[in-house]
Formats: structure tokens, C-alpha cells, sequence
DNA sequence: ACTATCAGTCGCACGCTGTACGAGGGTGGG
DNA sequence: CCCACCCTCGTACAGCGTGCGACTGATAGT
């Protein structure tokens, strides 16, 4: 770049004509999109305000003028990710409302694997998380949850999401990393895993045997439904004692106690191992 | 020495530390002390080498002799966090070693903030993570858990950790950073959630029901243990029809159906919403 | 038509980052 | 004594987020 003080290069006649961008105005919205595109393809390590503004074929600072800093744009491109998650009418039962907002919230968070992070760094109550938080209390409201329990219910399954595509990108990074080609992580870690045997001997017994079943699994999306399953399966166990307590109460009038246990039909019948009635609070 | 051949067997875990000679005055396991400890002051924000280099008392480059980068060093202060999660004895029945696992995993990452945000980017394999796992695969296949049930079961109190963690720290930073005094993020919230009642409308009645009740929660710890014996409580009703199948499988010889459905007691009960037997695979 | 205003863009600069490199200091064995 | 090696660190470089003020082009007021 010519220094201000050359008279020649500095000069009207040679300084080229302002160059012309596709759009004569950036906006917020073309930013946000942008960065989220940027973001996607080279995560967070990849993501600088210079590489977005050469992006948008502008000036790095020109982002300043439509967002107040890095952080303040991570959030905006949160909340626009959240907004992707498709959200089921309301004539969808409880059950698979809920299955499905897990899922599709999943899926979104593997699609933007840097917004996982984030989870752990600022709350996401964006517009599009509102709308999303909204419905996932409405389905929990309708399934019988009511006060505290919906709360718990919801970020039950959110934590879910969060936690399954949390490890679900660490492993596609893993794989990634280590030659894109055939190179699967499961044979890279077996000599590891192989040389450590003696110190880890459930690990290892349980690698051995179920190694080359791991070939054929369908991968993380079974083990994440696996998970939706056994919560809701369990919320809606919650959800049956709750309702027999109530009832005992009402016809009793007397302090409901540990009877909704045994009509769950879990209770020791599974056998496998002894079993409180609630945990240690 | 950029590896670009193979990431795990090349990696940390494998490579003895350097033997030191004469009298050197750092050593790979204090720069990793030192780096979880300025890492828990200032999170991965307030975390770089030349800051380590001084908590240290040494030049920022004097730590590359025993470390191969920053990168490296989040694998191992990783680790070392995760050698700080206590483990049950093999005399603890499963449910309750699993929920002791997963509430000390839980407490180790809001002790630790910034690791949260690394399980979305590198894979736990160092030794005590295998520890960990090796400790987790024990306890469920002691259940009756196997093959990849074993691990389906231990990544969703894995991912529920995690997520929980997440979750909390969200607030938390948000909590911090409006005002550390007695600014409760519930009321800063609440002007937003109010002006938005009308796009939100379960969120807004959900809120104003429940904001009052909410002060009086116990917080994070309440949600996450619900949220933890929901997980086991599908669990072990998993592992209960699992069981019933077998049973009837070998006493007619003929397919398991959805009977052990029925026999634990929960289709068709809860009366709130109907279900079918399994998702949309 | 001329000028004043101003929304929008961007170059520059500052202090920060990770880390490659090689010059040095200290200590051991010969 | 010197040499060889382990360890430390100053310097340097490319890149980061962003505050500041100079600039441009268009529009509004006269």
C-alpha cells in the first residue's frame, strides 16, 4: 500500500476508482448469515472478523458500524442457528413433539458444531430461542408437567442435545483431523487402547469384544435417540407416579407415599440391583 | 513438530515425559497445575501462554520445551480435571455408583468452567478419562448392560453432564457479569420476557406462574439430579423390558413383542397424550 | 446550484495472541 | 579444562479485536 505521503500514488489521477461492491450496503442480516457460513466452515479457531469482512468483500472494520463486536455478533449468529430448528405444530402428541424437537435440535447443533461451545459461554435467549423455549414449555405443559417440573423436563432434553452433539463433534473432529481418507479413529485408538489394557481391564475386555460391532453401527444419531428414549421414557414414568401420588392422595387424604413406585412395575422386579425409592437429596 | 500423521498414537498420551537432568525448575505436570489453575481464574478467555509463562515465573517460550503447544496443553489440563472425579468402589450397587459418577462429573465441570466447551472439540482419551470410562463401562455392565448398550448408557450420563454443566455455566457468566452484587439474571430476564409476552405466549404465562417459585430453588444441583434419575429411572426400565423380552422369547420360543410394554406399567396409563411403541426411525 | 450534514466505509495503530528460531546460560562427564 | 547437552528466553512474525478519525458519496436545506 502507497504511504499518504507520496504525492504521485497518493494522488487523484492514480488512485484507483473506489472499488465496487456486489451490494452497495451491507446490513446486519448479510453479516450474521455470513458469519454463520464462516463459521461453519472453519469453526471457531477459523472465524476473524478480518476473514468475515474480506468475506462480505469489505472492510473489516465496516462491521463495526451494524454490530457492536465479536461477541455481540457470536450471539446474533446463535440465535440465528436456533432459528433453523423446526418446531411441530401443536396437534403433535407430547411424546414425539418432544422427540423431535431433541432431534432436530441435535442435528442443528452437529450441522453448526461451533455453537456448541457457546452453550457453555452465554444463555441463548435470542428471539429464535424464545420461540423455541416457548414451544418446548407448551409441549411440556400439555404433557402434564406443570411449574418447576417443566423446567426440568425441558432442559432435561436441551442438556440432552447439547451433550450428545457435543461428542458427537469431538469425534468428527477427531476423525478429521487424523487424514480424512479411510482413517477411522476406532483403529487409531485400538493400539492405544490395546497397550493400556492392563490398566483399564472393563475398557479393554469391553473393546475387544464389541470392536468390530462398531463398524456397523449407524453412530451417533442411534446413540442420541437411544438417549431421547430412555428421558422421555423416564419423564413419562415421572409423569405416571405423579399422577397415581395425586390420586392416592385425593382418595385417601393421607400423605401419599412409596405406593407409585410398585405400580410402575419397576421396583425389583429388574433384579439386577437393589434400589431406593429416590436418590440422596 | 507439527504431527500430521497420526493425532493419538503421536499424541500426548503416548510420549513419556522428557527425563530431566541436572535441576531444571519446571516440570510438565506444574505448567499443567499452573494452566488449570489460571484457567479456572479467567476461563479460556483470560488463558494464554505468556500469562501461564508468568503465574510460572518463566519466559512464555520456556514452556514449549515441555509442552508442544497450547493445544497440547488443554488435552492435558483436560485430563488432569477429569483425574479429580472420584470413583465409586466395585461394592456400590449400579444405580447409585452411576448417579455418583455423574454428579461429581457435574460438579468437576462447573468447578472448572472452561472444559465444557473443550468436549465439544477434542475427544477424552488421556488415562484418567480412560479411568473414567473404564469405570463407567464396569458399572454398567455390572447392571446388565451389553455390547453397545454399555456405551449408548454411559455417553447419555455422559452427555447429560455435560449439557447440565453447560447449562449452568451459562447462567452463571451471565449472572456474573450483570453486576455481581445481588442482580439476579431472573430479574434482569424479566422486563424481556414481559415485553415479549405476546410473541411467547407459554413462556410468558409459564414465567409469570413461576418466577416468584423460581428464587426459592435450590438451582442447578436440583435440575441436573432430576434430570439424572429420569436418565437411570429409563434406564432401568430399559434394562426391565430388555429382561421380560428374554424371558418370554425363551419360554415360547417365539419373537418378543410389545408385552413388556405392558408389563412395566406405563403405555396408555399416563393418560395425557398417546404413544406409539417407538419413534419415527 | 451550492453547501452542509451525515450515514457508511475503511486505513492505521495499539496491545494482545501463539509459536519458530536461535542465541545464550548452566551443569554434567570427560 | 572443555565439550556436549538440557534448559531458558529474547526476538520476531503473522495474525487477532477494535478504537479512532479521515474519508466518500448521497441527500437535504437553502
Amino acid at each position: 500500500m502507497p504511504r499518504k505521503t507520496d504525492p504521485i500514488s497518493d494522488s487523484v489521477w492514480m488512485r484507483p476508482e473506489r472499488p465496487r461492491r456486489g451490494r452497495p450496503q451491507l446490513s446486519r442480516g448479510e453479516i450474521v448469515t455470513a458469519a454463520v457460513a464462516l463459521l461453519d466452515a472453519g469453526g471457531l479457531e477459523g472465524f476473524s472478523m478480518r476473514r468475515l469482512g474480506a468475506a462480505l468483500e469489505a472492510g473489516a472494520t465496516s462491521l463495526y458500524f451494524y454490530v457492536d463486536g465479536k461477541d455481540e455478533l457470536l450471539d446474533l449468529a446463535m440465535d440465528q442457528v436456533m432459528g433453523e430448528v423446526p418446531l411441530p405444530g401443536p396437534e403433535v402428541a407430547w411424546r414425539e413433539a418432544a422427540a423431535g424437537i431433541a432431534r432436530d435440535m441435535r442435528k442443528m447443533l452437529v450441522r453448526h458444531h461451533w455453537v456448541i461451545g457457546l452453550f457453555g459461554t452465554r444463555m441463548a435467549i435470542g428471539p429464535n430461542a424464545m420461540r423455541f423455549s416457548d414451544r418446548f414449555i407448551g409441549v411440556f405443559t400439555s404433557a402434564g408437567f406443570s411449574g418447576r417440573d417443566v423446567a426440568w423436563a425441558s432442559s432435561l432434553l436441551m442438556s440432552h442435545a447439547v451433550g450428545a452433539a457435543a461428542s458427537e463433534a469431538a469425534y468428527r473432529r477427531a476423525t478429521d483431523a487424523a487424514g480424512a481418507e479411510q482413517a477411522e479413529v476406532l483403529e487409531l485408538l485400538d493400539p492405544y487402547v490395546a497397550s493400556q489394557a492392563d490398566r483399564f481391564p472393563h475398557y479393554a475386555q469391553w473393546w475387544r469384544e464389541n470392536r468390530i460391532d462398531m463398524q456397523e453401527w449407524s453412530g451417533p444419531e442411534e446413540t442420541a435417540d437411544f438417549g431421547a428414549e430412555r428421558i422421555l421414557d423416564g419423564l413419562e414414568l415421572w409423569l405416571h407416579r405423579k399422577h397415581v401420588e395425586a390420586v392416592s392422595a385425593t382418595r385417601t387424604g393421607g400423605t401419599p407415599n412409596g405406593h407409585a413406585q410398585e405400580a410402575a412395575g419397576v421396583s425389583g422386579k429388574g433384579g439386577t440391583a437393589a434400589r431406593r425409592p429416590d436418590g440422596d437429596h
